[in-house]
DNA sequence: AATGAATGAGCCTTCATTCAT
DNA sequence: TATGAATGAAGGCTCATTCAT
């Protein structure tokens, strides 16, 4: 699995450190240049992989590999793992997204799917963020099954988590934010599913 | 109040064009020449009042003068109003920002922000925010004097309707998103208020 | 009549220069760095004038007014000149343009219209061509009336002449040739309007 | 006859492509890529057979190999045609050169010898156009023997014919040029060949 | 022979910024 | 104050040419 020629290499260089280069810089404002920079490469030797930035970053998205929340969520299933374990699992993870510095792509992908409006369908952090409401969605379900969680609406309450964590997010990338104030609200979400106290 | 001279007026004016290019390019790609063109003035003209787009965009920001929700609830209070109401007038400003097309600076200002990272005293997207929090926290509060709201934890409730808006206005700018999403959104929350049954 | 502002002169200016450009290069090689050079201006200020080579190219081709041919036909036809004297200067006219190095655009302007293929009634050197053979039919009928000239069909000696005169235009550009050669081929085609001998 | 060798063969297919891409694109806009692009070879491998556009250019134009009138001429002259027989197929050949669209290498042709002058004797449309004066020369000769024409000066009027030719061919190029038009051209020419009337 | 990745020069175009008027 | 011409830097893109394989 994987084209491992030379050349397939190389463009997974070049996405590599393109990502390095969005994750500090942001979308709209990376030149060609940046990257060609960034590869240490010739101007014309990056044309030979990308075109665009908008090529580029695309790549790099995609190359994104869904390793972060479902791989860990799969792991953690197949471990017979509690609901409430597994929706802590997810949140940690949540967190570390929010709060990584290096990276993190989080702000780019905004400004690049502002700039490119794309049909929701295709528009993967829609997809992502649809995904992420199924699972909690979910796993409040199981939580109610085995009695560690009670709630009225399981999916209202997915989706309210998933936007508290989008304002985070943004929130993060535009005025900063502390492992703390993260927690709290995290918190204050499931103290709402949590019987009689919180076990967080 | 307010300068009056024939100079300040062309401040104003400037401002109000630029914050239609802003509202319409984001922050990030709005060149100078963009705003000299909108204004239909001469570059040199431009740079007689400011020095670079940064410098402009602060200006846009700074005229925002608390128009929208605290002029709003300055109003609504002065009538009486119950809390019930006024949350739902809140809300109801929050949902024509998070709508409206012209005029809608909350992508740029995130790009500003993101771009330019000032310490949290002087951040006005994040003074805005917790001003915000503070007003319904209150909210709240004074509907649980008057027994229309039931709430164990305004402030973590009002924090929590606050990153819920926060993701919704950036689901807004990046994905597009409808009243109805909004709507159903904003109404998990209340009905978490609401003693026995939602009125919104 | 003519604007005379700094910037009309300018663009005069520019105009000139690109002009002796095209001549010695040709249009097709002609980069927007070869007019800048040659006007020694910056990269910017000639985009402030003109935004490629094409549209110099036919600026160049619009300020050539007409001062040839027409003008010393109209000259010639106030001063009562005869008909045989007339035709005379306009062939002088035609062999001073095959001859000359200096500022001939006629390649370029083969080069211009071979790749922008342009309505026949848009197309500068097709206006011109017919109009020259009409006046070299008019110039024979007068010929004919003063009995300086003889012939059985006046527009398909014009014709003749100036399809010739374009073949001798592009065997200069591309093969060379010498006056000899061109005096050589005028003459053939006045030997068949002079009565009894030539007198070109 | 002819290198029949793996590298012989394939420089001739290169020729042949070649010849389409400068008979489309003209000469001076063709580059490198575009004649790899249409051979469908590696850069590199190009560059084993011909190191410039310039070189492959004289290739091309030296494969011409005289098929075109000389050949036709020949097969005529052993059929025992009449010479108003050969010309008029000569003429026919003239017509189809101006006429036919693909693989016309005219225009290319003229670019290459304004941008590279050589000296008449190296110059092959030179030569080529004094063949093509001699044959109709001779041609006219012969018909004057058979009495089918009658001409005073038949080497200026086969040079006068082939200077209209080159005049018609490069008004093609540039301007456009119907049937029509070539034929009234042709047989005004050809009228003042025949005793009393035409028959071309 | 043949490939095609890689380089770097060169042209295009747009902008921020300055400055004489 | 106000203008807008002018500059030069910067980034985009393409191509001729080379070279390791």
């Amino acid at each position: 699995m994987g084209d491992t020629t030379k050349s397939a290499q190389k463009r997974k260089y070049i996405i590599e450190k393109a990502r390095e280069v969005f994750a500090s810089k942001g979308y709209k404002t990376v030149t060609m240049k940046d990257i060609v920079d960034a590869c240490d490469i010739s101007r014309g030797g990056l044309y030979l992989y990308f075109g665009s930035t908008a090529e580029i970053f695309m790549a790099v998205l995609n190359s994104e590999v869904d390793e972060d929340d479902d791989e860990a969520i799969d792991r953690a299933l197949k471990n017979d793992a509690s609901a409430g374990d597994m929706l802590a699992l997810f949140l940690k993870e949540q967190k570390k997204t929010i709060l990584k510095k290096k990276n993190n792509l989080t702000f780019a992908t905004y400004e690049y799917f502002s700039e490119n409006r794309v049909s929701p369908a295709d528009n993967p952090i829609r997809t992502q963020f649809e995904t992420a409401v199924r699972i909690v969605e979910r796993l409040i379900e199981n939580g109610m099954e085995s009695e560690e969680f009670y709630c009225e609406d399981p999916m209202g309450c997915a989706r309210n988590l998933m936007y508290v964590i989008e304002g985070l997010k943004v929130t993060s990338s535009t005025m900063g934010i502390t492992e703390e104030m993260i927690d709290r609200e995290l918190m204050y979400v499931l103290k709402g599913l949590v019987p009689y106290e919180a076990e967080y």
